[in-house]
DNA sequence: AAAACAAATTGACTGCGGTCGATTTTCCGG
DNA sequence: CCGGAAAATCGACCGCAGTCAATTTGTTTT
């Protein structure tokens, strides 16, 4: 085959997701320019178009990969006997520790995964799907455990917790939830979730 | 005072504002440029930068007027008998079918709001507020009816459900809820929230 | 009514995201 | 080892969002 090509676009293709998170990091997304990335990834400015097709999309590829590596991770490693909450909390708070650690790239990545432009092909749907999946696992444990009603669709389970990952991560960007009050409020909406909204029929 | 200075700023506001409407709809936010919406404005380019920060700015005061109006428009009309569900269903669409006819308002305005740059200033944070509490009454009113808990902060209660709209439009938005069937989606989770994910606990 | 002041308007200008054709590098058959 | 095809790289270039100093328009004072 074509081993250098190979290698060398996987290295420069490094570089330039390193660049991004060095520069991102330092003066910020939109402080960034391309070239300057360019720059410090030590290739033209073209060749960084021939990787990614948009300055969003660098930020993306990054945040996708680190997200799904996070996910799974956690996701194997949490403890199957503690309660939903506390296997959700934990994978969501580790989550939201990289999103603090770079607010830009979170925010980026969210802006244009949750509300994007076009559906970008089947591939980011497939993904999403995957991410899901990922907890099906511990949903599956509650169920079993009849901590969860197991008469729902699983994906309805993960949207509905999801959607409420989403709104607490809405609510710190807009400075609404501090963020040593953001895991307090999570617990929260996942226990308003559980039990319900109505009265107890008790 | 001065009359004629207020009523021309007023009137060149709106001009924008229409030209926008125009222009976006027509041909797309991205594909419209400020010179192009200047000139359709009669205005100059500059101009229109005294009137709104940036591009996207436009777009948010747009929608914000628009959401404002049709909420407390409606929340105000809804049938106060009918049920909790019924009643979101209704203003929850509405607000649907105006993102509907135009997709790209839609969509700058909840990536800029969900997930702002900066919190824009407590104006926003206070127009967030506003803007939860139009449906304040209809929650109290399904409590009075003992449709939900009366132990739960409004607060949370308006962010649950509005994190549940907030999934639905990112779901259509990404192409997997095609639009007919956005409402019977909407009313699952509403169901799903207001009943609890645990077991009924008969 | 004219001068003096303040607010509003403007379009040339700047910087950056993204494109594209020219150039270099890698690969392979002879 | 060479020649030529294919892939990768590059930076000059384009179009547009956003700025700003100069100019126009409206208001107040004398």
């Amino acid at each position: 085959m074509h081993p250098v090509r190979e290698q060398n676009k996987i290295n420069k293709r490094k570089a330039i997701i390193d660049a991004a998170i060095k520069l991102f990091s330092r003066n910020g997304y939109e402080q960034t320019s391309i070239e300057e990335l360019a720059r410090e990834a030590g290739v033209g400015k073209g060749t960084v178009y021939s990787y990614f097709q948009t300055k969003k999309e660098i930020v993306h590829a990054f945040c996708e990969a680190e997200l799904d590596f996070t996910r799974s991770e956690l996701a194997a490693h949490t403890n199957p006997e503690s309660s939903l909450q506390e296997q959700l909390l934990v994978i969501f708070m580790a989550e939201f520790k990289h999103i603090t650690e770079n607010r830009d790239f979170g925010r980026i990545y969210l802006q244009e995964s949750v509300f994007p432009r076009e559906h970008h092909g089947e591939a980011d749907l497939e993904m999403q799907n995957q991410y899901f999946e990922i907890l099906y696992p511990i949903y599956r444990g509650a169920q079993r455990r009849g901590e969860l009603r197991s008469d729902l669709e699983l994906l309805h389970i993960a949207g509905h917790f999801w959607a409420l990952h989403l709104l607490v991560l809405s609510c710190w960007y807009n400075g609404m939830i501090p963020t040593e009050e953001v895991p307090e409020a999570m617990k929260t909406l996942i226990n308003q979730a559980v039990d319900g909204l109505k009265p107890s029929t008790i």
